[in-house]
RNA sequence: CGCGGGAUAGAGCAGUCUGGUAGCUCGUCGGGCUCAUAACCCGGAGGUCGUCGGUUCAAAUCCGGCUCCCGCAACCA
């Protein structure tokens, strides 16, 4: 069998998970439960990113440890990941001790290698920003524009890794790779005049890292540190017993969110090449979920936790928040989350449309056949259902979520047409039983390919669905629509 | 000229690469049906495709100018 390992970006535990983080999550577990029912052997890694000098200060203002922020926030991801129904294989943490010790070779490797140099810089640096700024960069009293305070004139000396060496074969893999194709060109713009990067900080600066091996001045940067973690997580060291029978790397998709593109496609890309690695598949990268068109922030308060629209919502399930978040935006395009559109969207095409075409049909199939009817069906129909199946893998094929959703409700739309185009009612008080039958069986037959289809999507729902058609369990709703009023917006900030 | 994304019916979006009767979801108005979850089906209204100009038999689509909005610093995917 074939592989599919997916990796989502791993967070960054400084905050709690939004809706933003919940986007990449589930459209992740979409995909991976996706090619999981087309058999493929799956595996799908998600975690958190816990150091840096941001970690370091949050906890001290809190009066904790790092570790201890990084536990009670990592736990926070973790939980909300539950909530949601979202069933990675493994967990994996920066701070976890394997990943540590597997940086560190890594990095001990690159150095070896020659990739990694020790290289002095020197120049104005902002410690809030954790880097060297550019005078054209300051205000006009010399102060760094973010966090308005002059920054140092420091000669640090910082271990860099050899990037530009790599610039041609990460150029040849962009092309291909990057997914939507659209986004190549961006990847390559930012590729003219690729300089070397610094992998490295003073300790002076950043403490809450991993140290690089026999440097005890210095601390491995985010590039090596947190990037690799698609590749070390996986390693046979870090899975241990828990590894599945086939080997993980190289990553099938690395899923990540548009702005950390450029970190993928070049940086990462670039380390795998000097770590003389196999290369991920492909990278794709996904829109912003916005909040009534404007960017999620918690300074303007629009910051919405999973947590609290499924509680406002009164649902017990993630299903219907799982469909319309991956329906929300087309496959690396923004989408626009608002409670209104939740509601007006779940309704239509979950409650109205899919639901009540099952219920009506098993209703009538109790009603005329005792719950039973033969296999003589409409070719027609069926043919679209499996034209169905066949547009929504190709779809998959190219991460378009959304696209894939709306192919199974434009089969649903199709079949609801049918059902009233043919009236079975009609047929049975007119006492046509064999078509009536007939009618019947092929829109049951349908659903079974829509529950199939859906369950990606919304896995609680799609097995009452076919609880329903094949387990003979009671006909009820599969879901109900939302018609609570909407909750009152200022109890979600 | 910093870089990039966008401007298409009341809302949210596709279509632009590969010019050729403007489409989807939702809302709205009218009709139908009565199997079903106030559901489902049909029909209508509603758009000078941001703006000015160019290429073309033909432009939402290609080329150029302009206007406006949003990201690119922080909390943050």
């Amino acid at each position: 069998m074939e592989k599919f390992y997916l990796t989502t970006a791993i967070d960054y535990v400084n905050g709690a998970p939004h809706i933003g983080h919940a986007y990449e999550k589930i459209i992740s577990d979409i995909i991976v439960r996706h090619f999981d029912r087309r058999g493929r052997d799956v595996y799908f890694l998600t975690g958190t990113d816990e150091h840096g000098v941001k970690i370091q200060k949050t906890a001290a203002a809190a009066g904790i440890t790092p570790q201890e922020l990084c536990d009670q926030n990592a736990q926070k991801f973790k939980d909300t990941w539950a909530l949601l129904d979202i069933k990675y294989d493994k967990f994996g943490r920066t701070t976890d001790p394997v990943h540590k010790k597997k940086v560190q070779e890594i990095f001990r490797k690159l150095l070896d290698k020659g990739d990694i140099y020790k290289h002095s810089y020197e120049g104005l640096y902002c410690s809030g920003c954790e880097c060297f700024l550019a005078e054209k960069d300051l205000t006009e009293d010399g102060l760094c524009p973010v966090h308005n305070k002059a920054p140092e004139h420091v000669s640090e000396e910082n271990y860099f890794f050899r990037l530009s060496k790599y610039a041609g074969r990460i150029k040849e893999y962009v092309k291909t790779a990057v997914k939507p194709e659209w986004r190549v060109a961006e990847v390559m713009n930012f590729m003219e005049d690729l300089q070397d990067i610094s992998v490295s900080r003073s300790t002076k600066n950043v403490q809450w890292g991993i140290p690089v091996p026999n440097d005890p001045e210095q601390t491995i940067y985010v590039w090596i540190d947190a990037l690799s973690n698609y590749y070390t997580q996986v390693s046979p060291e870090a899975l241990g017993s828990a590894a599945p029978s086939f080997t993980l790397w190289p990553a099938t998709v690395h899923v990540i969110g548009k702005d950390i593109l450029k970190f993928h496609a070049v940086y990462w890309i670039g380390i795998l090449l000097a770590m003389e690695e196999a290369l991920p598949e492909s990278i794709f990268a996904h829109g912003w979920i916005t909040i009534d068109a404007a960017k999620m922030s918690k300074t303007t308060g629009n910051v919405i936790a999973p947590a609290d629209i499924l509680k406002s919502f009164n649902l017990t399930e993630p299903d219907v928040l799982r469909y319309y978040m991956a329906s929300a935006a087309h496959a690396g395009k923004d989408g626009n989350y608002s409670d209104d559109d939740f509601k007006e969207k779940v309704n239509a095409h979950l409650a109205n449309g899919m639901g009540n075409l099952l219920n009506r049909t098993l209703n009538m199939t109790e009603k005329y056949f005792n719950g039973k009817v033969g296999e003589n069906r409409d070719s027609a129909l069926l043919a679209a259902a499996n034209e169905t199946v066949s547009k929504v893998n190709g779809h998959f094929d190219k991460f378009e979520v959304a696209e894939a959703a709306h192919e199974i409700m434009a089969l649903v739309d199709m079949t609801n047409k049918y059902v009233t185009d043919n009236a079975p009612w009609t047929l049975a008080k007119d006492g046509d039983m064999e078509k009536c039958e007939e009618v019947l069986s092929t829109v049951l037959k349908v659903m079974e390919t829509v529950s199939y289809l859906i369950a990606p999507f919304c896995p609680n729902i799609a097995a009452r669905m076919a609880n329903q058609l094949t387990m003979g369990a009671k006909i009820e709703p599969v879901f109900l629509r939302l018609d609570s009023e909407l909750a009152d917006k200022s109890a979600k900030r």
